[in-house]
DNA sequence: CAGATTCTGTGAGTTGGTTACAGATTTGTA
DNA sequence: TACAAATCTGTAACCAACTCACAGAATCTG
């Protein structure tokens, strides 16, 4: 692995010894998820840790009888922490992750970043502090599903994904959405009735248009 | 303060230097907060670390509209490290912290541990591993409000409350036990009279007292 | 093209949060 | 002690949203 992606991915390069250096430059590696592959299952071994080159990872629960939860999705330049919290015995809750594109990433193995936590705390110390960020974005997650109803959820979710790939045709499922704002896939075809009665989009199969900016934008 | 109380409540405390020992020790006081009062604001400055000596603390969120939802609570040995989340940059999110009842804690002032947090890497990891501690607590607490129903996430905190007071008369109001299990004290109220119809708990004003364990387990 | 798969639509039933009161119990104070 | 105020509990009606059950439409695959 090129000792430039690394340093630039992972803030704690400059911390490292030569021989620590030498480590994760020789263990790393290029890794491709497809579309829908499992990355993390709570039952099997931890992959490690995760630098997101391109695509797309989501991390959710999962509860006894199959209902999802999304916490967060993480993309190009993010690190996925939780990936190797069989390491972090802070993580006691299981969560699962998937690749919802297909995915490059740079995949620090479980045995040497285990190594390089107990050996440099500089390590330790960013594992944390990218737990405590993950932290955050499923406080943020939470207080939506809690505190939001689904319309303004969904809208919000529309806007972020028309802002977010610049254009104004998003290509995901009822059954998609549905995961990503904590909800059901019965539910989001009926707000979707409604947001197209009201002219704010057209649907098609697979696909959304944002036809009225200005409407969506009255519900976040 | 007392260095042996520090030395036994922060596992930092063997990697500080003499004069952070002293920085801390000359700095920390006891602090009391009666029943109720608040310890942390978001819109306020944060009072700092706190090792709660007795009592109990919770930590909650809270909607536009005044919901809360209780994400943890905190009882004696523990460290409450979102009162001193103004330093931690990687927590983005406002949360509200609350003495339930009389509470006696140690602080370690917001300024002192600023300068601990900047000089020492240790106690740098230190607030983050407990910020990651915290944040396996708040997806207990999320996975219960999500995925179960009221009746078992109400037995479940019965249960526990009656383990860990290790009687089987628990004084909480209705509205409190709501806020704690992340629901409304209607409902609580409803589902208590359906305990009480049961036979598995008898019910008088602020206290709840458990007459068969066995039924009660059952929803566990 | 036919069958399988995936995606969307819709009605009925249930849970549980919300609103709006009323009544009961306890507390504070004269 | 008496009485007002505050706190706590009970209950009904309403509504949002999740679940269940099924049907039909679009797409894919051999």
């Amino acid at each position: 692995m090129d000792a430039e992606i690394l340093k630039s991915g992972f803030s704690f390069w400059d911390r490292l010894t030569a021989g620590e250096q030498e480590l994760l430059t020789s263990s790393s590696t290029f890794v491709h998820y497809p579309k829908g592959a499992p990355i993390h299952r709570s039952d099997e071994r931890c992959a490690g840790l995760l630098l997101v080159r391109s695509g797309q990872i989501r991390a959710y629960i999962l509860s006894e009888d199959g209902r999802e939860v999304t916490l967060y999705r993480l993309f190009q330049g993010d690190t996925c922490v939780l990936s190797a919290s069989c390491v972090l015995n802070e993580v006691a809750f299981d969560v699962m992750i998937d690749a919802v594109e297909d995915t490059e990433a740079v995949l620090i193995p479980i045995g040497s970043f285990h190594q390089l936590m107990e050996t440099n705390v500089y390590v330790e110390l960013y594992s944390y502090k990218m737990a405590t960020e993950r932290f955050s974005d499923v406080m943020w997650s939470i207080q939506q599903i809690l505190f939001m109803g689904v319309d303004r959820r969904l809208a919000i979710f529309l806007w972020d994904e028309m802002v977010k790939n610049g254009k104004d045709t998003i290509s995901y499922t009822h059954d998609q959405m549905a995961r990503y704002i904590g909800s059901a896939r019965e539910v989001v075809s009926r707000m979707l009735k409604y947001f197209s009665q009201e002219g704010i989009v057209s649907q098609s199969r697979g696909s959304i248009r944002i036809l009225d900016r200005e409407k969506l934008r009255a519900y976040l």
